[in-house]
DNA sequence: CTGCATGCAAACCGTTTGCATCCCC
DNA sequence: GGGGATGCAAACGGTTTGCATGCAG
């Protein structure tokens, strides 16, 4: 089945490396620098593939593009409103929930995911000199 | 400011008709029957303007397209992961949750947003029937 | 050797935008 | 009358896909 390729293992290993939820782009640029001639293509369909088999976890947040993550156990997360950066958020993740929405709905649940919105460090700042300038 | 246009107008009572969570798309088959002539940027464009009023609720939820509700409260969405079919949760709001992440972040938290993925009733059937068929 | 995987480029789809015209305030 | 709103169509950005070729098993 799932084939050893030298472009499924970088992709897998740049994935691993960096802890800021890129997206496939961002990756897309982080793999080329190490096999220039891989295709964007390439990099979307293994990205969805590793998804499925559960090797990596793709975040289907608000914004407009997907984003991965190696750390494949459930964890929530929040974005900026203001950049559409994505961080973890270090809280528990509500098991008890799955079960509550189970009891309403005649869904068969799959999963569940958190999503905070604010604004990053960053861009608070960047806001307040922009006012400040006003 | 808000001009109360024939356009927005309609929209909203559309949108305010409907309970599925529809997608500017459908909205925009939605409103044509009323103005055969509205265009499908007027849509995105007062859709945008609305959510960003507090009149309407921006979905973003996992799958490509954006959703739009009429119910502004904060409420809890489950996506069918086969048909893209979004409903609501009722389930109770956990605005303690708020809290608990504004404790480990430095993010200024604006709003967050629970969405379970499952198996709508329809497409339950239809799988069952498609496996049943092999 | 076989068929899955790749690189490349074109197609796709949802959304945004520029512009001339319209019409609400 | 003036400035925001509209209809239209073209552009845009992210993602998917078809196809000939390459390479892992």
């Amino acid at each position: 089945m799932l084939r050893l390729t030298t472009q499924r293992q970088v992709i897998l290993e740049e994935l691993s490396k960096v802890t800021s939820h890129p997206t496939a782009n961002e990756l897309y640029d982080l793999v080329r620098k190490r096999l220039p001639r891989i295709g964007l293509g390439t990099v979307y369909r293994n990205l969805e593939l590793m998804a499925d088999n559960g090797m990596i976890l793709k975040i289907e947040v608000g914004g407009t593009q997907k984003r991965f993550d190696a750390t494949t156990e459930n964890h929530y997360h929040i974005r900026c409103a203001e950049c559409g950066k994505v961080d973890d958020l270090d809280i528990p993740v509500l098991n008890n929930l799955v079960a509550q929405a189970a009891a309403t709905t005649s869904y068969q649940i799959i999963g569940h995911h958190v999503e905070f919105t604010g604004t990053c460090p960053a861009c608070q700042q960047r806001l307040a000199r922009e006012q400040a300038a006003q």
